[in-house]
RNA sequence: GGAGGGAUUCCCGAGCGGUCAAAGGGGGCAGACUGUAAAUCUGCUGGCUCAGCCUUCGGAGGUUCGAAUCCUCCUCCCUCCA
């Protein structure tokens, strides 16, 4: 089966796009030309923890890619851990993870559902849970499942290792984690499974179990985790650094253009769903000088988009434009309402509009020339509001509001 | 079980009993310059009724006119021995 197609090859193309590793591509090759002969749709498997209650754009880039394989009619199965969200992922961690109580997983789960259908084509999903299998599962069976692995394959995942030298606790259930997810494969008799470069030891072990259960071995597809906005730690939630899901239209295309041009093409690579030709054209078009801003503007735009519908794409880039390029009030400003009685001093004012964390930032912004009332620049953050105006309040670039004044 | 070492403001990390709201770096924020990019320069980075005042240095007590710095007990972490 080593005659070439056309078609075969240019598919291949798009999954190899962005991705870390292929293992082994000459499978994939075969499998998809096989696929084509017998007009079987491939499973293609992600598994997601139910730890984050909200998704962001590193979240996506794996959904992105089992989007790519749905455009040539394959089957994405997104696979919510639920019960492996209970013993608690170590990978890339150097310490164990709390493990997660059945609300939370719950909870976090159905989040889960409404926000990856903004990528994935439903009519090509499965949305499973591993409890399914793993909840009805006998402690024996679970110890074969562990006779399968031994302690010295065990080490040499990094992570593990790391742990063992440097003296810090692994507890035994972290061994099975990988274990667990192997078996996924073997319940989901999955072709594909998507993962996080991180997660490359786990899907390999997918690839063992099944031929250890007589069927033929997944194909192990790896994509790089994504940066976040500051361009060099990975997006995460807790390093604020993240283009969530659920960001509004504007706010999502201001925080792409916001990233530094330097990682540009990785979000391209990792999130667009334009061909690998398209953004070659596009790199092109700034090696021959084109502004690289436009090109970003054509990233928010499609994951604008995306995210929020196709409407809604052209509004965002132009509030964006008339804000930030031409440095105008936006139209859609945040109105609040804030108490003054007798009078309040503009530090007490900011923190009640939520434009500042303390009085004493206040003091500080003023200081620094950030804080503007109706456009004019202030100098005295003592100096007392009263009731009856409705001030349009900035602190920085970022932060603005319509305050409007009341007496309580 | 025994012997030693350590816990400092978002993180790392200095810190002579007074001049410490606490060096320095990182990160973050703000101003200038810009393309809300990068780089660069400058400032800020506990709270408040903000030119003054108040509360912080793992926790609880104590010594002292005065403690992050000294003493006692407790909690947690690390190293070595068993």
């Amino acid at each position: 089966m080593t005659h070439h197609s056309p078609e075969v090859e240019r598919e291949l193309k798009e999954y190899r796009r962005g991705a870390d590793e292929i293992l082994r591509e000459q499978e994939l090759h075969d499998r998809l030309l096989k696929r084509a002969e017998q007009g079987r749709a491939l499973r293609i498997k992600a598994g997601f923890d139910p730890t984050a209650p909200d998704l962001h754009l590193g979240h996506t880039v794996l959904l992105s890619k089992m989007r790519q394989f749905q455009e040539f009619g394959h089957t994405a199965i997104f696979l919510i851990g639920d019960f492996t969200g209970r013993i608690g992922d170590p990978s890339g961690r150097n310490a164990t993870r709390p493990p997660l109580d059945d609300d939370q997983v719950r909870a976090n789960a159905e989040t889960y559902k409404e926000q990856v259908f903004k990528v994935l084509d439903p009519k090509l999903t499965e949305v499973r849970f591993n409890s399914e299998w793993f909840g009805a599962m006998k402690a024996s069976e679970l110890i074969q499942l562990a006779s399968r692995q031994t302690l010295a394959r065990m080490l040499e995942r990094d992570d593990f290792s790391r742990r063992y030298k440097e003296q810090r606790p692994i507890a035994l259930h972290e061994f099975l984690y990988p274990m667990v997810q192997g078996y996924d494969s073997v319940a989901l008799e999955a072709d594909v499974e998507l993962g996080g470069t991180d997660q490359k030891f786990n899907l390999l072990m997918g690839r063992e179990l099944q031929k250890a259960n007589g069927q033929d071995p997944q194909i192990v597809l790896t994509m790089p985790l994504l940066e976040g906005l500051d361009g060099v730690q990975k997006m995460s939630k807790s390093l604020n650094n993240y283009i969530g899901v659920e960001d509004t239209a504007d706010d999502m295309f201001g925080k792409v253009m916001s990233i530094p041009d330097s990682i540009m093409w990785r979000y391209f690579e990792l999130l667009s769903a334009q061909s690998a030709d398209q953004i070659h054209e596009l790199r092109q078009r700034v090696e021959l000088g084109g502004n690289p801003r436009d090109i970003k503007y054509e990233l928010g735009l499609e994951l604008v988009a995306r995210f929020h519908g196709a409407s809604a794409a052209e509004p965002a880039k132009e509030a964006f434009v008339k804000r930030f390029r031409d440095g105008a009030v936006p139209d859609d400003v945040s109105a609040v309402e804030v108490t003054v009685g007798e009078g309040r001093a503009l530090a007490n004012v900011l923190v009640d509009a939520g434009l500042t964390a303390s009085t004493s930032e206040s003091h500080r912004m003023v200081k620094q020339g950030a804080v503007r009332l109706d456009s004019v620049r202030v100098e005295d953050g003592r100096q007392l509001l009263e009731a009856g105006n409705t001030i349009l309040m900035q602190v920085g670039k970022r932060r603005i509001a319509s305050v409007r004044l009341v007496i309580g």
